[in-house]
DNA sequence: AGCACGCCGACT
DNA sequence: GTCGGCGTGCTC
């Protein structure tokens, strides 16, 4: 009897409502070089269309009815483990993302290939007659007869195949073919200057935006200088052959060549951090899978314990992988890991180029790396051995992805840890009320760090009532006291960090006269204004305007600033301590210069002597010469509408006053608020987590949020209002429905529809659904059922409907 | 989503 | 008669 060889793929762009496996034949010529955790193209659907796909799966099989042929391996090795390849099974089942989605998240950007059509001119039919107009299509292709399907249609400025090009196709006068093409990855960010003693004068209006934006500013990436004036990449590309601005690239971040060697500096624990160490490694030693929670007060030195663990698991010669939240704010942790185990750390940054991105995901894939350090794609490591997972801080939601699949890292690293029999290790000053709820119950192991490391004390903190600091407080935003410590900080030659966690310049603009606030077009949100380019702008969809004076909806001339982000403390700073050398850090002010390493270091070596930013400023830095920190307002984030306001503002301003005090001397913090009594400010400033758990856990409980409940959040999104309304409405039916016919002994508690929070985004209106549930499968099959019969209908082919479990913050 | 197939109206 | 509109169904 005849046999196949069959192999069993997750292709890419699949819609999530047919998205399966599809069997494909292995022809005999490929046989010896298909397998599992390759790539490969594949013919897919009526016209036959090249796709990518991923072999799953191997197998025997006696038929091979109505199956096409893979067309092409693409990979010499297999990228994914078996391990990997069964991980991409429960994304999809837990995440709600295709096989494919789940596949593209493990490998490393820049190793797709794209897909693309290329056009040639058939050699044998030079001679024939063409008319004008396909001669005019002919004509744009380059000597050697091939061109690029986007090259050509864009030469034509067409976006389709206009019937010229049909014709010459079907005379055979051309030929269509499908290539696959390595993405090739941008080595550096292309930026931008002016050139010196260039000309700007009589310039275009847009071309003046440029250069003013770049005078602003210094250099920039092109990206950002069409998201900061709105201009396409032509304009720049005109200056630049004026002679006016000119492109380089940008060094990119890279760890200095010497710190290659370990050290095997032996590493001395502390006898508390030796009992936590212990404990772990007694943890670490069973062979069941298992979590362990090692909760520590900031500047405890969970460093050293990690260190330690690490070089035991590697003597074992077992994988590790280190999760930290924002490896760009953590130089320091990353040098301290290369420093002491060499080459045998591949560090996964975003600041890194595609290429050695690619580099550094290959050593692990090989075994040249044994060590992988990086955010949360981390978790994805291709090791065959992992012995223990790290997650530092892992209360942050940066954990969490926010496009498909919305997987979180730390139920990933679950996964794995499950299928490696290893240790996941949890590393907080401020766990996440889970986590510490499932250590009290016993399903994580904790271990504690209570004492700072060497001779630094936790600060002295005082919380300042802003109602009682005078007039100009109200208007400034920094209060007497605060003003006072900041002085006698620059008397003794000591720093200070100030948190202030609103971007920009004021928060707002409004019209005195018909009280409108300025929105943005695309979103239902207000502009901000930002100083640094004089414009107005939106953080959801970049949208930005340059300044008016005019109202736009009445037309008056009353518009009011009010409100106050980081760049107006900086002014407001400035004037107060003239004297002082500042130094902001935002998400806005990445278009300066230089990069976040080298401002932290400057900040570090005392080239600063305040550091003004945003919640960035409050992670993990370890700077011994900041002895005060000041929160210039509390009540931002404590008053989201979200269930997990109060959580991240304790771990906010618990962990922004552990910068304080971390060297010799000791450290103050002032916290300013106009709710003083409120008392997760009392028991942030006392640095006071287990009373903050307490008082958390029963209002966690009688609302029925997590831990003891799961959250899932359906979004409805669609460019057309009304239809994105009936849609979330027949949706919610729809799951009722399926809920009381499939599992209805299942506590399950629907909530909504009702309009996001930020209303429309991008132009795009949202509308959510609220699940409070029990994650399980029936749950999860139901779930799925439901989503993809929805989108199957054609009366919702305008809208899109997601799933997203445990959601950072519920729109 | 794409794409093919298929069934009705207005055109050379 | 046939070109082309878009409703319907499938993707190994």
């Amino acid at each position: 009897m005849m046999s196949f060889l069959i192999a069993r793929v997750a292709a890419d762009k699949t819609l999530y409502s047919f998205d399966r496996l599809f069997d494909y034949i292995i022809p005999d010529y490929l046989k010896n070089d298909a397998a599992p955790g390759k790539r490969v193209m594949v013919p897919f659907g009526g016209g036959n269309k090249k796709r990518q796909a991923m072999i799953i799966e191997v197998l025997e099989s006696d038929s091979a009815e109505r199956l096409k042929e893979i067309s092409a391996v693409l990979d010499s090795e297999p990228l994914l483990t078996s391990e990997l390849l069964k991980l991409v099974l429960s994304m999809k089942e837990r995440y709600y993302c295709t096989y494919y989605d789940a596949v593209r998240t493990m490998l490393p950007a820049g190793i797709s290939y794209k897909i693309s059509q290329v056009y040639k001119i058939s050699k044998d039919m030079q001679d024939i007659q063409l008319t004008d107009k396909q001669k005019a299509v002919t004509d744009v292709f380059p000597k050697k007869g091939e061109i690029k399907q986007e090259q050509l249609f864009k030469k034509l400025g067409i976006d389709c195949e206009s019937r010229e090009i049909t014709e010459l196709l079907s005379m055979g006068y051309l030929k269509r073919e499908e290539t696959a093409f390595r993405k090739t990855g941008d080595a550096f960010e292309k930026m931008v200057r002016l050139c010196d003693n260039c000309n700007t004068e009589g310039l275009t209006s847009r071309r003046k935006e440029v250069t003013d934006l770049l005078r602003n500013v210094g250099a920039v990436s092109v990206k950002e200088v069409m998201y900061y004036t709105g201009v396409t990449r032509s304009v720049i590309d005109a200056l630049v052959s004026a002679g006016v601005c000119e492109y380089f690239d940008k060094e990119v971040f890279r760890l200095p060549e010497s710190k290659y060697s370990s050290s095997n500096n032996e590493i001395v624990l502390t006898a508390e951090q030796q009992k936590a160490y212990d404990e772990m490694l007694e943890r670490y030693r069973q062979t069941d899978p298992c979590v362990s929670l090692l909760y520590g007060v900031t500047g405890a030195g969970k460093t050293s314990v990690f260190l330690k663990l690490i070089e035991t698991v590697r003597r074992d010669g077992k994988s590790v992988i280190v999760m930290v939240p924002e490896i760009a704010l953590t130089p320091q942790m990353v040098a301290v890991f290369k420093s002491e185990f060499g080459s045998d750390v591949a560090v996964f940054h975003s600041a890194l180029s595609m290429g050695e991105r690619l580099d550094e995901w290959k050593r692990v894939r090989r075994g040249a790396a044994k060590i992988a350090v990086g955010t949360r794609s981390a978790v994805f490591a291709p090791f065959e051995d992992i012995g223990l997972i790290i997650m530092d801080e892992e209360q942050e939601y940066t954990y969490k992805s926010e496009a498909s699949p919305r997987y979180h890292a730390r139920e990933t690293a679950k996964l794995r840890c499950v299928e490696h029999k290893c240790m996941l290790l949890l590393s907080s000053a401020t766990p996440s009320v889970e986590s510490r709820f499932n250590a009290e119950r016993g399903t994580y192991y904790m271990s504690r760090l209570e004492k700072r490391y060497g001779k630094a004390n936790l600060p002295e903190v005082t919380v300042v009532d802003m109602n009682s600091e005078g007039i100009d407080a109200l208007t400034t935003g920094i209060g007497k006291t605060l003003i006072n410590a900041v002085e006698k900080n620059l008397e003794n030659g000591e720093q200070s960090i100030l948190l202030l966690n609103r971007r920009g310049y004021n928060t707002f603009v409004s019209c005195k006269t018909c009280g409108g606030v300025v929105t943005c077009p695309n979103c239902s949100i207000s502009l901000t204004y930002h100083s640094a380019n004089n414009r107005l702008m939106c953080h959801y969809c970049g949208f930005s305007m340059s300044i008016t004076d005019k109202c736009l909806s009445c037309g008056s001339g009353t518009l009011k600033f009010s409100g106050s982000g980081t760049q107006k403390a900086e002014q407001t700073l400035q004037v107060l301590f003239p004297q002082a050398r500042i130094l902001r850090l935002d998400a806005d002010s990445t278009l300066a210069k230089q990069s976040y390493e080298e401002k932290l270091s400057g900040f570090k070596n005392g080239e600063y002597d305040i550091l003004l930013g945003t919640q960035m400023v409050a992670k993990g830095l370890d700077f011994p010469k900041v002895t005060l920190v000041g929160v210039l307002s509390a009540d931002q984030t404590m008053y989201g509408r979200d269930f997990r306001a109060y959580e991240r503002a304790f771990s906010l301003i618990t962990q922004v006053v552990g910068r304080s005090g971390r060297g010799e001397r000791p450290g103050k913090a002032i916290i300013q608020t106009f709710t003083p009594e409120n008392p997760v400010i009392a028991l942030a400033s006392a640095q006071d987590y287990e009373g903050f758990y307490r008082s958390e856990i029963p209002l966690r409980k009688a609302m029925e949020y997590p831990p003891f409940a799961d959250i899932c959040m359906i979004g409805i999104v669609s460019t057309k209002e009304n239809k994105c309304k009936q849609a979330a409405g027949e949706f919610a039916e729809l799951l009722c429905a399926r809920i009381t016919e499939r599992c209805s002994d299942l506590p399950i508690r629907v909530m909504g529809p009702s309009p996001a929070s930020v209303y429309k985004v991008n132009n795009k209106y949202r509308y959510k659904i609220i699940i409070k549930f029990h994650n399980c499968k029936p749950w999860r099959s139901m779930l799925s059922g439901v989503l993809s019969d929805f989108a199957k209908d054609r009366k919702y082919s305008e809208v899109t409907v997601y799933a997203d479990i445990d959601p950072d913050n519920i729109l």
